[in-house]
DNA sequence: ACGGAAACTTACGTGAACGTAAAGATAAAG
DNA sequence: CTTTATCTTTACGTTCACGTAAGTTTCCGT
């Protein structure tokens, strides 16, 4: 009557060691189940392997990154999930190499090929954040500046009312 | 028969002086009327004032600077157009200082409760600029430094493949 | 004065990115 | 083993941010 049954304390509630549930990864990442299955919907994300389509999606914890690091370039970047997803070629291709570097069972041409391009796609994303890196510093300066003009008018409105002069620079280090 | 009259050098045909009609403006700011429309529509344009319904919209070049501010922080913050237009308060609180300030018949506490209230609206801004620019710093940073890593990998994989082992540390300087 | 380009209003259509509901299967808990 | 919470698929609904079409009106050039 006072303990209500109905929250069993939110335990992640894993599947066995280090797999989560959906539920548990959307509450992780503050999203929804149906935004993770929408994103593996649309070749966002790939398709939990090996799961008999009607099991229940488990993802480990470097999965569970994976759709952190997707979600923080959707928010940073600002694009589409389509593009997005042109962009996360580079997450696959990096995932790739990371793959094929932990069986070190291929040839070296293999290997410099892959590593060239993943090098691109990192370039790519590098370009874009610096792009928009760069838009916004100078979007923070011209506020920043205008903050300036502003604090200065009001102390001289200040100054002007109680001391009937504005001093000469700074008088207020605030 | 070879000059084609549909096209007239795309003079920006103003309608007397210096006020601009909406397609002109929706060239030069790379959009569309019906966009600007709908950013009068939602409110987060002033309806252009004392039109009588019907009549052709004009633009002065405040207005297009204004519109043209406004997709920008679209752009730059991505943040939905109902968001953006509480963060416009600033925007409007600017003008209404700037229209005030211009005619000098206000009294100081006027001025000043003005100049106070658009300075907390640019700090908002300031703050929300700024966190994203963090951000996005750090993932050009993190970025960078994968970038580093792949290349070291692939300048190793070089000098194995010709030079039998890697070279100390920099040997090209690209 | 007038013919046509461009703008006006109104209203319905659309794609992206999910939300939500239904009906049934699965996994965890008792 | 049974309950029950969570997940499954399927499918339709929704909001945002406009696009588009239709029918009318205003403006500019000649």
């Amino acid at each position: 009557m006072s303990v209500n049954p109905t929250q069993p304390e939110a335990a992640p509630s894993a599947a066995r060691s280090d797999s989560l549930r959906i539920g548990d990864v959307a509450r992780l990442l503050g999203t929804t189940p149906r935004t993770i299955r929408y994103y593996e919907e649309i070749g966002l994300l790939p398709e939990a392997p090996a799961r008999p389509s009607g099991q229940h999606r488990l993802y480990t914890q470097t999965e569970v990154e994976r759709i952190r690091e997707v979600m923080r370039l959707k928010h940073l970047l600002g694009v589409s999930l389509e593009e997005l997803k042109t962009l996360l070629t580079a997450e696959e291709a990096r995932a790739e190499v990371r793959a094929q570097l932990r069986r070190d069972d291929v040839d070296p041409g293999r290997r410099r090929e892959l590593l060239t391009q993943a090098l691109g796609h990192i370039d790519r994303q590098l370009e874009l954040v610096r792009h928009r890196a760069s838009e916004l510093a100078k979007l923070e300066h011209e506020l920043s500046e205008t903050r300036k003009r502003a604090r200065r008018k009001i102390r001289g409105l200040d100054a002007a009312e109680e001391g009937t002069f504005p001093p000469s620079e700074e008088m207020t280090p605030l």
